[in-house]
DNA sequence: TTTGTATTGGAATGATTGTTCCAAATAAAA
DNA sequence: TTTTATTTGGAACAATCATTCCAATACAAA
């Protein structure tokens, strides 16, 4: 007797992503959601409790999918040096072809939120965490394959470059010159040279 | 017959940019404002038009004093690296001793009003590109002196050192563990060398 | 003191905010 | 077809939003 869902609750979601990360927290109202979500006011509360916690959910939906990426990433590009910078370039040209210029995600979660919203200052502690343990640990493969100098210090190289992603998501959404970026890549990797 | 003015314009508005530097333009009401400014609210709409515009004069006082202290310090630094670590190194003890973790009011701009605001965005570019500036000739002079090497590219070195500059403000605000970005800032300066 | 302006408190505006509720419609299971 | 659960449109809510207006007050120049 129970019935089936009607809509795909993951679909809803990625929607909620989009509006969330172009327009933020406070400049998402719940009329732009249920106009664009495709799905009623009623079943959004049902579905997803309310604003908050529908960001919530949407925010820790990019978290997981960026952060698979980059593992992917990682694991598939055996050369450290050309895996960072296939990461950084490839953030640079979704800015480049993203005409909403939405940036990251995160970044702008971390600008917008803090200070204010202790529960999603813990999640975005725990994120940078895990993005600087998954960045070191790309670092000390390089040098356990001897690519890099095992004199470095993976934890604070990555931790470097995790620092210079963030500042290449935040200029990019101001100018997304490809060319001028690329070259701040290059010289940012110089420290795993 | 004409009256004094019973306020100092000056001081209202390093209180909004207070305000709007610390939570934001939408998070930031004119009630927000009316109760923390010390003027009416007839008065504040009388003397600088409406939230847009007294975000603007706002945010314009942010730029300008924040820019001369940049400049005031590469004057009066004839060592370049030093002059970069130590602009780097205060803006993190800034965000170590700010209770409020504000962050970096142009920062939070860039990623909380683009896209959408294209006044802003026209001027954050022109921002960007002043700093950009600022940082190049800093480098250049640097070379001139003979400090950094004359096979460097000052203008490449400037934008990467910028975005650099960028990433730790927003790390700032999620972690601000001076140690661990005092190390950042250390590798990142090894470009100059 | 008179005059003219700056500033005040407070009400009022209309729009939008997030959220709740409900009867009607819908659709899949029994 | 009946049953049961989901989804819908739309109204209603109280709260807040930015903004405007006005009569009363405060204050400095004439």
């Amino acid at each position: 007797m129970p019935r089936t869902k009607q809509f795909d609750k993951q679909e809803v979601l990625e929607k909620a992503m989009e509006l969330f990360w172009e327009k933020g927290f406070h400049a998402t109202s719940m009329q732009d959601l249920v106009t664009h979500l495709g799905i009623n006011r009623a079943s959004l509360y049902d579905t997803f409790g309310g604003k908050e916690a529908l960001f919530e959910s949407a925010f820790q939906l990019y978290r997981q999918t960026s952060t698979k990426h980059i593992q992917q990433l990682f694991k598939s590009e055996q050369n450290v040096r050309q895996g960072f910078k296939v990461l950084f370039e490839k953030a640079i040209e979704e800015s480049l072809n993203d005409p909403c210029k939405k940036g990251c995600f995160v970044v702008n979660t971390t600008t917008e939120l803090i200070p204010g919203d202790v529960k999603i200052q813990r999640i975005l502690l725990e994120n940078k965490n895990n993005a600087e343990t998954l960045f070191a640990d790309y670092v000390q493969k390089g040098i356990a394959n001897g690519q890099i100098d095992s004199a470095k210090d993976a934890k604070e190289i990555g931790l470097m470059l995790f620092t210079l992603f963030n500042g290449i998501r935040v200029l990019a959404k101001v100018d997304s010159n490809p060319s001028k970026l690329k070259k701040v890549v290059n010289l940012g990797l110089s420290v795993l040279a």
